[in-house]
DNA sequence: AATGAATGAGAGTTCATTCAT
DNA sequence: TATGAATGAACTCTCATTCAT
């Protein structure tokens, strides 16, 4: 995969100008931005939104501080794209292997497996979406709300398809996702010091016994 | 109970110049630290760690920029102080609910209940925690590594005194850790369209079907 | 009369490039270059020289950015080639008007209700020409040097018609064309309060009275 | 005359903060900001607004940059007071002339005279207040209808006392400002081929005829 | 211990102008 | 001739920190 298509790829259908960036006209153009958008992720994810700089991203993407501009309206506007197409991003990859389980259960396992296995992959991912709390409150509610929304819809599945007991609620939506959330934390970002398997059983194991009719 | 007692009061036997300030001399002395801290712990909690202002400290404290310095280092510094203060902050008020449980699931109960009352009353706390991933990562580290470590052993105890499995673990310390910081967030911080109640009811019965032996 | 007229057309003799700009050899280049003045006049009018843009001018023109190079040097040079050309439109329009009058008093009369007519209906030209006096400051000097000259000369003629008295000199002249700029000002650009019959009658009995023999 | 006193001198029982500075609390602040507004008026004046800036500003103040934000908090702010300031010492210097003066000609006369006197000294305060007419339009409007009132109550005053015609109205005023201004620039600030006391004689006799009952 | 003025590095942003297509 | 992306100097403003009083 190349190094671009981690923002802004093919793969996953999303436009080569997410949220706030001006849609360039030329092949030159579109080029810019995607440099400038792959800039930007390594940038915030090693310094932070707000050691970050415009010029630090204009230099890694080997353009002129002035192009940014060219293309964002602000250090700000950046960062909201990123968080959207991240946010975008933990989705596209999660899915697949959701939609594949048989079961409830298996979904969920699956969720977290994936998830734990793609922010070690993108640490930097993961730092993005939670300094968005405070840069960008907004797109940080909206990816936490419609990740919740999206597990209480898989319980309440399992639950009609007689998987699950029939009381799953959103509050066990947040709690699943909580659960994910600092695992992906413990065990991806900070420290790889336990298999990703081994992590899913013990939580798969743990969702059976606990949400099961 | 007085306002500064909730940053540094004596009922925790936390000393009035927790983490990094310098020790006062005088008794004027400490009156002036403690309005800091106070005035440190609203401007932090209002506007985060960057868009807070030495100057917006002191403005609120009463007292002159440059008295900042005759106790703090640095703005990191009382930031750092601040975190650690909070994060025993939520230890004491926590703990003495799960202490007085009868047993491993209504001392959990307990812990999910007494945190998002105690997040209800103190968003600015929440907030100041979680941005302390971006500015203070060593404290941050080891305010959730505490605390797992905190549950992990009430885990293992309870699984002593055959209340649960014998297999709990670090991965469900983590992810009951993870659960109630976003059932916190999600109806202490962000909504209380539940009772506090419910929410632990739901979450207590879901960890006694999924721990018990 | 086409809007295009207002700033350069053929009932002046102006040519279609005045000051500054660079002729254009197709007819197409003549209706861009037409375009890009009549946008100049509104975005300098409206935002004065500094808070103008080039890119506001082509904007507003509906050409490219780069085309505004094509014919213009700079900034700069729209701004003196626009100057020129108001300068020579207020002459254009009050001219006729004086040279109609029967004597020297009705010259100076219709030279002030025709004035401040004008400004009435072109309030950013008054605009353009004040704000030379800082950017283009050679402009301006020529646009009052000029304009006291052809009064001192109205003067001179009135006085040897035997209209005027004999030593009527630059300083009337002087005297009354800052009459005729603070009264095209007060009724004309903020404020048309009072009708222009009025104002020019009252200052052409002052005349009499002052310059009569 | 100390060259503090141009700007904040205590022969006018004006401020040492005029218009949007910020008071300082100590003799060495008052210093300070003395000579930045000191500094203020050459730089504006040398340059113009736009072309001014406060680096030039502190620079030529001899103090850091950030100083200036101690007292001022933008270039506009800066600007305005100083605005505000020249209007007053204009005021001030023309004044007592004026009222010193033995009939309603000899006021105005001497009011011309006052004046074109002192924009010769102070060329700058000229462009000052006349860039208002771009930057600060507030002000400026200000100035010349707080001056135009003036004029026209010593006119009414004048016809009171049977020495001037009882027609004489805002009109008159206006025009007689008009007149002023424009004699300053061109034989105060352009040029000063003819002297004073000339000017205002030829003007002096003009108004006596124009005006008289 | 307290005050508040002074400092200056550093950041984001603008936009006239150039240039490759 | 027309286009619009690219450039980078220059500017305003912020604020943590220092220091003289």
């Amino acid at each position: 995969m190349r190094k671009a298509d981690r923002v802004a790829g093919p793969a996953t259908s999303r436009s080569i100008a997410p949220g706030d960036a001006k849609t360039p006209r030329t092949e030159r153009g579109r080029r810019t931005l995607r440099a400038i958008l792959d800039a930007a992720a390594v940038e915030f994810g090693e310094r932070g939104f707000h050691e970050a700089s415009i010029s630090g991203i204009t230099r890694r993407a080997g353009v002129a501080l002035g192009s940014f501009y060219t293309y964002f309206d602000s250090k700000d506007s950046v960062f909201r794209a990123l968080v959207r197409d991240m946010s975008a991003q933990v989705r596209d990859h999660v899915g697949p292997g959701v939609r594949a389980a048989t079961d409830a259960i298996a979904a969920e396992r699956a969720g977290l497996e994936q998830f734990v296995g793609f922010v070690r992959r993108h640490k930097e991912i993961y730092r993005i979406i939670d300094e968005a709390e405070f840069v960008d409150p907004a797109s940080y509610r909206l990816h936490y709300a419609t990740t919740a929304e999206r597990i209480v819809e898989r319980l309440r599945a399992g639950a009609q398809r007689g998987e699950l007991r029939d009381d799953v609620s959103e509050v066990h939506a947040w709690a699943v996702m909580g659960m994910n959330v600092f695992l992906g934390l413990r065990y991806g970002v900070w420290d790889e010091d336990r298999p990703v398997d081994e992590v899913a059983d013990t939580i798969a194991d743990f969702l059976r016994r606990g949400l099961s009719p």
